[in-house]
DNA sequence: TGAATTCCCATGATATCCCATAAGAACCCA
DNA sequence: TGGGTTCTTATGGGATATCATGGGAATTCA
């Protein structure tokens, strides 16, 4: 199914190498996608995706206002993103400005969130999922209760 | 017709891995899923399903606003959520991550609950069997209104 | 020429594969 | 109907492969 999915921690070396974690790196070589990593406009961590999101985004420019302010925002998204390479051993670089972005420190937490994945300073991460939660014990699960209306074909 | 039924109680080695029920190993093996399993968002268990609930939730986010609470709240499924290998023996190896979350101590019980099943903790599935039981007889059971509603049926 | 990057190899931990065994279920045939 | 036989499952353990990670050497770039 090709989705990002599970979290994976991993360790960001002295060099600034993480390892992109193996079942990623298979999702990204089965559809022969570059890696592209771009900082997230309304979170404190990073955002991981192939080539299809970044030209979605650019799509959705192209059809608004290229001056209003949502384009702007948008536009702020494509200039924070990089293409990563990745070395023989499924490593990346980040760069300084990346890593000070998301606070990281020796630690990068990966969050695969299906056509996309986060990375997080660990503790921010676990805070996050720690109040996702407290509100689905609340207020429960939002719907997914409408069953199965039109199942489309998996896969 | 393709659902996970029944309940099974098989052990978790020290390896860390468990039998998948034939039964329900067949049901994915005809439609030939992976499996993915996933911490429950309000319950102390494992759920497993097959890849139509993950692109359930998929689409569902990406029809959101990606930044309300309710996105957020799906997206901690998805991060939590595993697609499981299954050995050639028809066992799966759950994570360290998982065995702790479900509280699981040499034993899984499985539930199935149609098209998906649970993961349990033996004691705490009885004891919350125990209590639905109970709430049965004081309360009386929800009412169940069969009937169908897509003309489609099942597949 | 110095700093940063890329390449390459080593290593331990962990996951995966493969084979063996035993218990139970299904089956078959007299 | 009974009793033996064969299959399927669950489970244990050893061998093998994969992955994350650390560090040195080579290379690039400014």
């Amino acid at each position: 199914m090709d989705l990002f999915l599970s979290t994976y921690e991993n360790k960001l070396d002295s060099k600034g190498r993480v390892s992109v974690p193996a079942p990623y790196r298979s999702v990204l070589e089965r559809n022969r996608s570059p890696l592209y990593i771009y900082k997230s406009l309304t979170l404190p961590c990073l955002e991981g995706c192939g080539p299809e999101r970044i030209s979605q985004i650019v799509d959705a420019i192209d059809e608004m206002d290229s001056l209003s302010k949502e384009a702007e925002v948008l536009q702020t998204m494509l200039f924070s993103a990089q293409e990563m390479k990745i070395d023989s051993d499924g490593r990346m670089l980040l760069p300084a400005e990346f890593v000070d972005f998301a606070g990281l420190d020796g630690v990068a937490l990966f969050a695969g969130i299906g056509r996309s994945f986060q990375i997080w300073r660990p503790d921010r991460h676990q805070q996050r999922e720690q109040e996702s939660r407290q509100k689905a014990g609340q207020q429960g699960v939002p719907r997914l209760t409408l069953g199965r209306r039109g199942t489309q074909g998996d896969r």
